[in-house]
DNA sequence: CCATAAAATTTGTAGGATGATTGGGATATA
DNA sequence: TATATCCCAATCATCCTACAAATTTTATGG
C-alpha cells in the first residue's frame, strides 16, 4: 500500500513547532523570540521558510513583529485570537451576553453531573473570595471570582464550551477588573455565588440557571448605567 | 503634526485586500486564485511578499496551496476556520450543546424584543418547511428548517451571538443533514417549531427557551441512539 | 552624566534560481 | 476508438543573496 503524499509543507510544519512552543509557555507572552538568524539555523530551513510561517502566526494573532525590534509573542491561541478580533467589532455588552449564555448552560449541566470534587473546588473559591472580601484585597477577589465561575463552567464536561468561555473571560478580563474596581458589590456577589453554589450541589437545575441569568441581569444594569455616566 | 506610521506592512495589505475580495465573495470558495506570477503584478509586490500573505491565509484556513496546481478558496471566514479547526478536536456532541446553548439564549431575547418582521420571517420559513414537509422535498425541507432557527437568533440582534451560531450551523451541517436523512421526524419538528413561533410571538421568553430545551433533548437522544448502532 | 552620532542588530522587501508536484496533451499500442 | 504511458508546461516550494528601513546598542564629545 502506497502511502499518501501526508507530508505537510516545510512551512507548515516550522508553524506547528513554533504554535506548539507557544502553547506549551516555552515561549511565553511578551517575550521576544529568537532573531531570525538564529532560527533559520534551529529550523533548518531559509529565510523564507523560516518567515512565513512566522507571517502566518502572525496574521493569526499569535505573534507581532516590529523592524529593528524582533518578535515578540502575543497571544498563546488561536481561537482566542480569533474571537478577540471579531470581539472588537461587537460591542462589550453583546459579547457579555454570549458569555453568559455560555455559562447559564453550563451550570445546567454542571448541577446534572457535578462530582464531589467539583464541589470541593468551586467551594474553594468561594472561601478564597470570601477571604479576600474581608482584607478588602481586590485583586485577589476578582481572581478567585474569575475562578469560581471558570470552575463552574469546567463542571459542566463539555471541552468546547469551557474553551469558548476562557476565551471569552481572558478576553473580558481588563473591562470586568475595571468594572469590578469602580463597583465593587462584594455582599451582593457572595450571596448570588452561595446560591448557586447550592443549586449545582442539589442538583437543581433550574434554580442554578436562574441565579446564572439573574447574575447576567444585574451585570447589564450595572454597565449600561455605567456607560451612561 | 506627524502622522503616526499608520502605514501597514505591504504583507498585511495584501493578506487584507485578499481577505477583503473572499469575505466579498468576489473570489469564490472552490475557485483557484490566479498564479503567483499575475497577482504579483495585480499587487505590485515582491513574491516573498506575496507569498507570506497567502501563507498567512492558507495557514488561517481560508485558502489551499497545491503545488503544482495551484491555490484555491477554501472558507470565506477567520473565525468559521477557527471554529472549524477548534470543533475536530471536540465531539459532535459537544458542539451542539454549545450550538443550542446559544440558540437558547438566543431565543430568549427574541421573544423580548422582536420585531413585526422578524416574526414575518421567522412564518415564512415556518410554511416553507410545511409545504417542503407536504412535498417530500427533504433538501428544501433542510434548508428552511436551517433558515428558521437562523431568523430567530438573528432577532437576538447581538451580531456575535448570530456569527458563532451560524458558523457553528455551517459546520455541523453536513452532519445534520445526514441525520436528518436518516431520521426525518416532520411532524414533531413542525409542532415544536410553531410553539417556539408562538412564544416569541407573545413574547413568553421561558417558554420560548424551554422550546428550545426541548428542542436539544429530543436531538440529543436522537443522536446517542444514531451513534450506538 | 547626558546628548548626540555612529554602528550593529533585526525585520521588511525585492529578485533570481532551482526543485517538486500536478495536470493535460501527445504519442504509442491494443 | 479506447487506453495507457510518457513528456512537458504550469505552478507552487524552497533556497539564496542583496539591500532598505527601523530599532537598539555602543561609542564619542562635551
Amino acid at each position: 500500500m502506497i502511502r499518501k503524499t501526508n507530508r505537510k509543507s516545510l512551512v507548515e510544519q516550522v508553524a506547528e513547532q513554533m504554535e506548539h512552543l507557544i502553547e506549551q509557555r516555552e515561549w511565553k507572552v511578551g517575550e521576544k523570540l529568537p532573531p531570525e538568524m538564529e532560527l533559520m539555523e534551529e529550523f533548518d530551513v531559509s529565510r523564507n521558510t523560516l518567515r512565513e510561517a512566522i507571517r502566518a502566526l502572525v496574521h493569526a494573532g499569535l505573534l507581532e513583529t516590529k523592524q529593528g525590534s524582533g518578535t515578540i509573542v502575543r497571544s498563546t491561541s488561536v481561537l482566542g485570537a480569533a474571537l478577540e478580533r471579531h470581539i472588537k467589532k461587537s460591542t462589550m455588552l453583546e459579547t457579555l451576553e454570549v458569555r453568559l449564555a455560555l455559562e447559564k448552560q453550563a451550570a445546567q449541566m454542571a448541577a446534572e453531573q457535578r462530582t464531589e470534587a467539583d464541589l470541593a473546588m468551586i467551594k474553594t473559591y468561594i472561601d478564597r473570595s470570601k477571604n479576600a472580601s474581608v482584607n478588602q484585597d481586590l485583586d485577589q477577589f476578582i481572581a478567585s471570582d474569575i475562578q469560581f465561575h471558570k470552575t463552574i463552567v469546567q463542571a459542566s464536561g463539555n471541552q468546547l464550551l469551557v474553551d469558548l468561555y476562557e476565551h471569552m473571560t481572558d478576553i473580558l478580563y481588563s473591562f470586568v477588573h475595571d468594572f469590578m474596581v469602580m463597583k465593587p458589590s462584594f455582599p451582593l456577589e457572595q450571596e448570588v455565588h452561595l446560591g448557586l453554589f447550592e443549586a449545582i450541589q442539589k442538583q437543581d437545575e433550574n434554580s442554578a440557571a436562574s441565579y446564572v441569568e439573574h447574575d447576567m441581569e444585574v451585570l447589564k444594569e450595572n454597565i449600561i448605567t455605567m456607560m451612561e455616566e
